[in-house]
DNA sequence: ATATTTGTTATGTAGTACATAAGTACTAAA
DNA sequence: TTTAGTACTTATGTACTACATAACAAATAT
């Protein structure tokens, strides 16, 4: 095999820059020293010269702690540890233009995944409160005819209000990124949104009809999802 | 209220730096140009001066994107767009011990949401070579008195095993990820690993049972965790 | 035609300089 | 003595320069 089709295939090994290294050591630190949210950071420069490095290669590592909200700085005070908003990083590269094919798929059958595996939660927490919210979105979508536009609103105002009812506030943030891969996904299938279950079916079955009742209410919902997997 | 205790509870708002402002209008830039992995990027210089801010400041935001994985750059050639890891970022910040209680406790939901989730895939694309590999790991398991350490090995790679015969691989290195949240929970719980139906009698449903029959029996295998959600 | 050398260029790293914000200590006035 | 105001100090934020390095390109030699 010639060498110019092997380099198209093969890239080459990246060596990691002092950014990559220094941020890797950074995080050591943090977690070997045990510091907890608001502790106090060393100052760049004590931190230039503890690694060896120019402060611009330390600075353009710590950028990336800020950007995961790892770290926060002041102007003067420092640096402190903060908590990092676990899926904001995630939302940084949820971009559908960008994965690749399989990931989205990959997600498209997580976000099924999660919606057959709510029923538990939602038993354990719904009120009769919630569902009456709930069913007051799936009525506004009774109205047939309607444009595609509000028909996608409302699917996705339906579905969030079910994550929501499981009161599960990271779970319900997770779905809301997932809605563009699945929004992506169903477009470029052409599918139907139309389930063979309505969401006021399924309203019903969750006030009235029993855990099993609801999952399979929603999968015959999202069967015609189902049936496009392989 | 005096301003002492306010100032403790309410952060300064913090004003967003150059890089931060960099970092937004070259992801928008990125978008808007619909560049696509493998097309080029302009180089440092030339950004730096359409934006009217430093290389440095430059540098900062490339570095976040090239931390995420949606740029690579190599000497000379210059930048090019590539397709982020999605998880990646996740796992960056998916230490228990920095994240918040609550946060914690909803990533534990999340994960027996998507535990509960599971047979649907599952049933779809199960194989018997896969259920054999599956059995293998829970006879495994079998011999009691197994130390602590080994059950948990045991039980990650068995559940492992698990999301890997859905074929989903994303789905796969997610839970993956959540394992030490999960480990973190139990741990902190003093709870038992150990549910109501054995790993091996969830091989025996996957491979006779019916779809139905396995959520039951993953329903009781996970039952004392559900036990403990309020 | 192939191998070697040389030159060019964009990134990677170092270092200096200064603006800015935010504490701290000190001073002056009531 | 207390309070208000001022000057000082310091760590981060930004800009700029300089040079090393890797990788490509072109020119030259074999």
């Amino acid at each position: 095999m010639p060498i110019k089709s092997l380099t198209k295939d093969l890239d080459r090994i990246a060596q990691p820059t002092m950014a990559d290294i220094v941020e890797i050591r950074l995080r050591e630190f943090l977690k070997k020293k045990a510091f907890k949210p608001g502790d106090p950071l060393p100052k760049e420069l004590d931190l230039a010269e503890s690694l060896g490095v120019s402060r611009n290669v330390v600075r353009e590592a710590l950028s990336r702690l800020r950007m995961l909200g790892m770290v926060s700085t002041k102007k003067k005070v420092g640096m402190i540890l903060t908590r990092p908003d676990v899926l904001g990083s995630f939302e940084r590269v949820l971009d559908p233009l960008i994965i690749d094919q399989s990931t989205l798929q990959d997600l498209f059958e997580l976000r099924l995944t999660l919606e057959m595996g709510l029923a538990d939660l939602l038993y354990l927490r719904k009120t009769k409160q919630g569902i009456d919210e709930l069913e007051k979105i799936a009525k506004t979508q009774k109205v047939t005819g309607e444009r595609h536009t509000f028909r996608i609103k409302n699917e996705i105002a339906f579905h969030g209000k079910l994550y929501q009812l499981t009161g599960n506030e990271t779970l319900q943030r997770f779905q809301n990124m997932l809605l563009p891969v699945f929004g992506y996904i169903v477009k470029l299938e052409k599918r139907l949104l139309i389930g063979k279950v309505s969401h006021l079916e399924l309203v019903h079955l969750l006030r009235n009809g029993s855990k099993e009742d609801f999952r399979q209410g929603m999968l015959a919902h999202l069967q015609h999802h189902f049936d496009q997997l392989k």
